[in-house]
DNA sequence: TCTTGATTTAAACACTTATTTGAAACGCCT
DNA sequence: AGGCGTTTCAAATAAGTGTTTAAATCAAGA
């Protein structure tokens, strides 16, 4: 077992735990044995608990926001080709999109996507504040395209909709379709396909509503 | 000191640190030395920490839940005395309302909003469930409504979107305003009123979109 | 006033927590 | 083979956790 082995199983073990149990209800003792290593390796390797939450959500976060940010230039440039403003549709697909993607490419990013989206409410400050930090870039990003591509909607106005879209996205992300809603009076939830389309129908309908 | 007002202070103090700490990162020596109570005084009034989650959220969501409950009915009343549908737009004001009237009754019940917004992405099983049982029947409610207001849309489509809406909502109360868009290069924020009516056509318009 | 039940208190309980330590084991280069 | 830096390991540390206990205190009824 190499050092890259111990590290990467104290990562997808600490992912899935942080994720599903929460990051206060994990214990180092739980994730070490569930990764298979001796409980002093985490700090060895990443010096504390808090230390290996950052790692835990930087190894995941920096490619996929490198993918979102190639994605949203991507429209902004085409649409500066065309000499036409970007649509706000395109820019929202854009963002979330790669998230989809990434989400679905295993089982340790699906518990990852459902970390992040909790993040956005975190009441401990040393979690909200890890994830936000590497957020914002994005945000801001997209608030820029968001700007062009609906002009007539003032930029607070823009930027507190966008707070709402980010908001339902992660939402979204983190739980799923809830298990509440699997009551026997109420229709059955939409298969994962529909359930985003519909997801960026509603974004979009809110986002682009007059003011 | 009567016996009210050591449980009432326990209640206030735990609710002030569930909301701002999160409910594993609060211990019961913290609530009740907030509280300037025994520590032993939490197990004997309430049984358990899990015991006193339960306590707080039921205390100020029960009656919350009673207002939301004739609001909309009073909604769904209205409209079916005039023979009309109601709408979507006063079915949604009928649920969000009195939670920012109850929001801003009190700082408790700020914390609680708080509190009970993230109960719905909680990774905790405990703390998850003791929520959703009390808020189910108000969302089967307002379900039903949204049937009546919104009839060109499928009902697995509407639920969907109410879930969304929920979140937004949710969202919304749990964090206010987010600190990250205190930022110098964004505009600065909505005030709470201008928010909150935003937040309002925001949902709305996500969910009447066609399909 | 004395008794009875409810409440409060300090102390202890039995664990769990994150983190540290020093020795053992490892791979690797000369 | 021997030495060296890196990694692993069991064990211990010190502090914190929810919960329990038994004595002390209190309010009120007989």
């Amino acid at each position: 077992m190499t050092q890259c082995d111990t590290k990467t199983r104290i990562l997808d073990s600490a992912e899935q735990l942080f994720a599903r149990e929460g990051f206060h209800n994990t214990s180092l003792r739980a994730i070490t044995s569930l990764a298979d290593v001796n409980l002093a390796s985490v700090n060895y390797h990443f010096g504390s608990k808090d230390a290996l939450l950052q790692a835990v959500i930087e190894r995941r976060l920096l490619p996929l926001n490198q993918i979102r940010e190639t994605q949203i230039r991507g429209v902004l440039a085409q649409a500066k080709e065309e000499g036409i403003p970007p649509t706000a549709a395109d820019l929202l697909r854009a963002f979330i999109e790669p998230t989809l993607e990434f989400r679905n490419s295993s089982p340790g990013a699906h518990d990852f996507i459902s970390l992040i989206g909790r993040s956005l409410s975190e009441p401990d400050e040393t979690v909200r504040n890890c994830f936000l930090a590497l957020v914002l870039p994005i945000f801001q990003l997209l608030f820029k395209g968001l700007c062009e591509a609906l002009p007539q909607l003032s930029p607070a106005i823009l930027l507190t909709r966008l707070q709402f879209a980010i908001g339902t996205m992660s939402h979204v992300m983190c739980m799923g379709s809830l298990s509440v809603f699997n009551h026997p009076e109420l229709p059955t939830p939409l298969d994962q396909n529909t359930l985003i389309q519909q997801l960026l129908k509603f974004v979009h309908a809110g986002l682009e509503t007059p003011e």
